[in-house]
DNA sequence: ATTCTAACA
DNA sequence: TGTTAGTA
């Protein structure tokens, strides 16, 4: 009973966090590389605290929302460094944009839902099942 | 066994 | 990003 999950731990190995997130060792160096994470080194091999490994989640969810990396990393800055500079407007103008998309998209997924919805209830009634 | 960099797909 | 090679 060892392995303390890792809502308790503090370091972290790169392996740790590629199994924890269900991503390759690759990912999470290619973020470094563009700059989205910064784990310490002892040695040469990196050590990832807390904070890495809470950007790492807000970049997945990012990737999953459909934002580049580029945005990622940009949006990632306003959680350090609150520079309310011209960069930081027009990110938020980004972010509004893909907002407006989510939020359209949710509505069509919503009313597709319900025909879907409404076509199996009536196929189901035609059957009998 | 594990991680690292670099290079190519 | 995946994979492979050659290390430390």
């Amino acid at each position: 009973m060892n392995r303390p999950e890792s809502e308790n731990r503090d370091l972290f190995a790169i392996a740790d966090l590629s199994h924890e997130f269900g991503i390759s060792t690759r990912a999470i160096r290619f973020y470094e590389a563009k700059g989205l994470l910064n784990p310490e080194r002892v040695g040469g091999t990196r050590v990832f605290r807390r904070r890495d490994r809470a950007r790492l989640i807000l970049i997945l969810r990012g990737k999953r929302l459909g934002f580049s990396l580029r945005d990622i990393s940009d949006y990632l800055s306003l959680y350090d460094a609150q520079s309310q500079t011209a960069q930081t407007k027009l990110l938020v103008a980004k972010v509004d944009e893909r907002l407006s998309l989510l939020e359209r998209q949710k509505a069509d997924l919503e009313t597709t839902i319900g025909e879907l919805r409404e076509i199996k209830k009536l196929a189901g009634e035609r059957v009998g099942a």
